[in-house]
RNA sequence: GGUCUCGUGGCCGAGUGGCUAGGCUGAGCUCUGCAAAAGCUCCUACAGCGGUUCGAAUCCGCUCGAGACCUCCA
């Protein structure tokens, strides 16, 4: 039995409301897509927490032996300003207030984007299509719809009709919305006169004559509206059914919901089988977000150069921080919380570093409790895992495990109890569950050598200040590294470790 | 206004019909030349009011409070 029937996933499907059992639409693999950044301004943390959540689930699936293929796109073209700005694009109108070519725009961010999610550790995906490259399928696509009735032009532009969609769909099957009071409420947009019902929404724009992203197309010059690129990147690459669509809370309407409307109404089925939506990170319990003027840019959070903050906090405690809540709750920010995540953080980080100079010595005279004790630790990672990728309910696992792991070290657990197989398969889990799963690596904040060198030099002095009974000096020695920030911890054996704070 | 979610101990935050979440903080003990680290112990909560049940933080109803979506947003 491999692992992924030992420990079945079950997860939370927003289309049905329910926690459900994982089944692939092929065994053995899984594709997933998720809706990327645009990329128009800096990736702040509350954006990140959601590529840290599908980065946490695709990393889940691989551990346990599926073989992923994880679309993340880029939004370079197509969201639409609000009504002030007449259907703009995005991209192209912070190019005109920057002076630069929209490419400019897109490059700079993508690559401050691609910069942020190396920093915290969140892997890239298998594919990161992006929407300028897929103009062509997008037109394709609108034109299917035409042909099909279920989307017309008026002016240029095109759009979707949501309810011609609804009489053979359910148009809100994702967001529990019904058409009749989406067609009473909401505002009117300046395109309204254009379309039939205020629901419908764009597939393709015309652009005005200032409009720089312009791409030719069977109805004049224009640029895909916001939804289609996802329509079209995820079944270009994953196929019209696939398995996990995922993306944050604010995008399950309309943006999710279009992009089934769209899918399903060119296709002729149902595009995804589980949706997952991550839910936001919050500050004094309100969303964080660049319109409320409350987001943090990831810099700002190393360096604590912000106003709100007490002072910097490192990568991995930023994301240990965001894994010990559950990805589908809100997560309120703060300092205390922070610097609580920090402690927490680094306990779990010693404790790797040590497990990896930990070998069994063999021969064990093995203590049946104490062994099943440790495989039961092992086992609850994985149940706690599949379960919904419950990372909060994993880390109290490790913590557990963590202090196995220090009493092994200091010989409150001795290791010839243990059978070999038992620790091998600890160690490998602790490590696994800690690096691959989580991605909580050490954060050495200085892999400098001369620096450890120069170091481990002032502890031979201390180590021999302390034989001679020299306290006077050890202290010293141990208390000016303190004051510049080395910490210097004795060990049981007579060996000296230290720490950098 | 419509739709929906949430309200857990000093703080953060899991859980969701009966069994200790966990982290941080605080107190104490052990170890230690003294520290630090580590191990152990303690501080035991589920907004309020009703109801269902042998039993509810967990289900149902109401009240109060907070938030999200309905418009670009992860």
């Amino acid at each position: 039995m491999n692992l992924s029937e030992q420990y079945p996933i079950h997860l939370s499907n927003s289309l049905s409301g329910k926690k459900e059992k994982f089944e692939p639409l092929v065994p053995g693999f899984v594709g997933m897509y998720v809706c990327g950044p645009t990329v128009y301004n800096y990736v702040h943390l509350g954006n990140t927490r959601t590529f840290l959540t599908f980065d946490t689930v695709s990393r889940y699936f691989r551990f346990l032996g599926y073989k992923v293929r994880y679309v993340r796109n880029i939004t370079d073209v197509g969201h639409l300003e609000s009504d002030a700005d007449e259907g703009e694009d995005k991209i192209g109108k912070k190019a005109r207030l920057e002076e630069l070519e929209p490419m400019e725009i897109v490059k700079r961010y993508t690559e401050d984007f691609h910069n942020v999610m190396r920093i915290f550790n969140i892997l890239p995906p298998s594919i990161e299509p992006s929407a300028t490259g897929h103009i062509v399928e997008q037109i394709n696509i609108t034109k299917k719809l035409i042909d099909l009735g279920l989307a017309y032009e008026t002016n240029g532009s095109v759009y979707f009709d949501v309810k011609k969609y609804n009489q053979s769909h359910h148009y809100g099957i994702l967001s529990g919305r019904n058409i009749d009071e989406l067609m009473e409420s909401g505002r009117d947009l300046d395109s309204q006169d254009e379309k039939r019902e205020k629901v419908d929404f764009a597939l393709w724009k015309k652009a005005s004559p200032a409009h720089i992203m312009r791409w030719p197309s069977p109805w004049g010059e224009g640029f895909p509206g916001w939804h289609i690129e996802c329509t079209v990147m995820s079944t270009k690459y994953l196929g019209e059914t696939f398995d996990i669509h995922g993306g944050g809370m604010d995008l399950k309407f309309p943006h999710h919901e279009c992009e089934i409307a769209q899918a399903t109404g060119a296709n002729g089925k149902t595009p995804v089988r589980y949706w997952l939506h991550s839910n936001m990170l919050t500050v004094n319990g309100q969303k964080m977000s660049k319109s409320l003027g409350n987001s943090f840019l990831p810099s700002e959070l190393f360096t604590g150069n912000h106003p709100m903050l007490e002072r910097g906090y490192t990568p991995m405690t930023v994301r240990f921080f965001m894994l010990q809540s559950h990805y589908s709750s809100t997560l309120d920010f703060s300092n205390e919380a922070l610097g609580a995540a920090e402690k927490g953080y680094k306990k779990l980080a010693n404790s790797l570093k040590l497990i990896k100079s930990i070998e069994h010595p063999g021969n064990a005279t093995p203590d049946k409790e104490l062994n099943e004790a440790l495989q039961t630790l092992v086992a609850d990672c994985y149940k706690n895992m599949s379960d919904d990728f419950n990372t909060a309910k994993t880390l109290a696992v490790l913590f557990e495990m963590s202090s196995r792991i220090n009493d092994m070290k200091s010989g409150n657990v001795s290791l010839n109890k243990i059978e070999p197989a038992v620790f091998e398969s600890f160690k490998k889990a602790y490590i696994g569950f800690m690096e691959d799963v989580l991605g909580l690596q050490e954060e050495t904040s200085s892999d400098d050598k001369l620096l450890d060198g120069t170091i481990r030099v002032l502890i031979e002095l201390r180590k021999k200040a302390r034989t001679d009974k020299n306290f006077a000096l050890s202290d010293k020695i141990r208390d000016d590294l303190k004051a510049i920030g080395v910490q210097l911890k004795d060990g049981k054996d007579g060996e000296i470790t230290y720490t950098i704070e």
